[in-house]
DNA sequence: AATTTCAGTGCAAACGAATGCAGCCGCGCA
DNA sequence: TGCGCGGCTGCATTCGTTTGCACTGAAATT
């Protein structure tokens, strides 16, 4: 791995910039035009009262001289920097990557832009989140697992808000996400219905809640369908939770249940393939197992795996939506 | 999918905050600690002049008001807003999230933040790469595929600019990357030493440079092993290209080769599973598959895939600094 | 013809922080 | 006592926009 410039593009020399670096603005613009500043402005604002003829000189101008409004100026004096911090929890986790893109066009879509904050397990989220204040960010949108005195931080700021994929128990937020207690009992019900009679669990981390409810209605259906109470075991939305997941069920129940319900497509996946190549069970033929998630690879033929596609588009484009319709409307906030 | 919020939360009243709406400001910690705003601004600035007891003082003020530095105020008068743009295509890649996290990670490590531009396929890229001037972005990294027309843009406005596992033909630009042909290299030395004899290639697009390399060092090697010179197909970098790969490579040569070189994992994958679910090809035992970039599900057991994986970090980190050095150091650009 | 409109324009004051410059004060040295 | 020096501090300017206000002249109304 190397880093490399080679002296050749050194030499390139711009005559169109003024010497000193000094950029062009809305000025040297409305001078080459011989109009004021502020017709420059207004001639880059939509609804503006603009004559054709100014826009076209000033539109002829800016051109030449290659200008471009500078965003952070106008933010100062809007108060509107039309940034969005997406506060994101590890990006190795296969579904976050297609959630963040989503999330990304769709906010393109309503005029703003995304930046990144990306929480690294370990780290201090509460420092990065502080970073959050000084960009002046008009919204946030969060798909990490914050703790309630997080969320009441924002709160407390007054910020717009909203939760990707997760609530709170105990407080009313801004929030867009499925009903996996539906999922949950749609996917129990399809695998009942071809016979499957012994399900087991493999659920997400304690303080999931989506975790918890795809597990809580995933018990209740069964529960409802009359069969037995399943073994639930907890993983990390990991493969390796799915692998000691299976083990572990296996142990406890001294066999292999008809069909494992996990709390992702990836501890599934772990699930497919301890069950083949560590304890030798065939998959699908004697042992079903099931995902949430539709992540790509569980479409893969090796897998082919049954699971609940979340509408990642849909939801992003509800949380672009949200979000921008609190930012317009501060007082719902 | 629903979006929600119950009106228990609208009823929070915060008190600290002046009525208005108005944020505070360095003069309103300033008036309270009966200091200039000057003075204000000096104690947040590491290395300036400022007396323990002044210090602590604005401290005090700046904690009971609850005072945030504004970053887009600051970054008009510095001329930095210690934001750098991240070009990426295609998050649903596999292999970009992972770049994508550990540029964030080094970029906060140097002090700024990532603003995110992803590039959906079809779209104008010269539109969205338009966005990052008005920005005022400090610099650029582009992990994505950039005609050399757009990289000049970047060179002709004198910006920070760094390619990421990329580098142009025929212009000198700054870029870390790999040595992809000496990687090839290295994967047929493997293969042919477990005695491969037939090789065939399922290469990256037309227009990847790194895809080329890899398949460039791939024949090299092969020529020098004296082997038999080997088909090359094209993908583009995803599962269903693998799985086309494969077929064009046994229709053409009739049967099955002895090892193919993938040019990522992901076809890699793709042709594995066609080869297993659809050819009844026994892998790895009748056929050997390898990949580049080491992503994840490479690891997972039902691939086990020979990889050549990639650095990320260190080639983030390299990204990250060097793209760092070139904004301290304007000159170089 | 006199008056009202109103689209189009410029002036000047913000926005919130950084910083060069000058002033102040206290200290050390002669 | 006089002088110089240096550490702290405040004043005032600056960054590049947006926007309320006042003003113009021409068109529309009476």
């Amino acid at each position: 791995m190397t880093s490399k410039k080679s002296p050749a593009a050194s030499t390139a020399v711009v005559a169109t910039m003024p010497i000193g670096h000094h950029s062009v603005t809305s000025y040297d613009v409305a001078q080459r035009a011989g109009v004021s500043q502020s017709a420059v402005s207004r001639c880059f604002k939509p609804g503006a009262s603009v004559s054709p003829v100014m826009r076209a000189r000033v539109a002829k101008a800016a051109m030449e001289l290659d200008y471009t409004p500078n965003a952070i100026a106008r933010s100062l004096i809007t108060r509107r920097s039309n940034l969005v911090a997406v506060l994101i929890s590890n990006l190795t986790n296969l579904y976050y990557p297609e959630v963040l893109s989503e999330l990304s066009q769709q906010f393109v879509n309503n005029g703003m832009r995304v930046l990144l904050f990306t929480l690294p397990h370990e780290a201090d989220v509460d420092k990065v989140i502080a970073q959050v204040w000084e960009y002046q960010v008009d919204g946030v949108v969060a798909a990490a697992r914050l703790t309630p005195k997080q969320v009441a931080e924002f709160e407390r700021r007054r910020i717009p808000f909203v939760l990707y994929n997760r609530s709170l128990r105990d407080k009313a937020v801004n929030a867009v996400v499925c009903d996996q207690i539906a999922g949950a009992r749609t996917l129990v019900t399809r695998l009942a219905a071809v016979g499957h009679k012994r399900f087991a669990i493999i659920g997400g981390p304690k303080d999931s809640i989506v975790g918890q409810e795809r597990t809580k209605g995933t018990r209740e259906r069964i529960a409802e369908l009359g069969l037995r109470e399943p073994i639930v075991v907890a993983g990390n939305y990991d493969y390796e939770s799915g692998a000691r997941g299976l083990r572990e069920i296996v142990q406890q129940l001294g066999r292999a249940p008809d069909a494992i319900i996990c709390g992702n497509d990836v501890m599934a996946i772990g699930c497919v393939d301890t069950a083949r190549h560590e304890l030798g069970l065939q998959v699908p033929a004697k042992l079903s197992v099931a995902g949430f998630d539709g992540v790509e690879p569980s479409t893969w033929l090796s897998y082919n795996l049954t699971t609940l596609r979340q509408p990642v588009q849909k939801m992003a484009q509800a949380a672009a939506e949200l979000l921008t319709s609190l930012i317009g409307n501060p007082a719902a906030v």
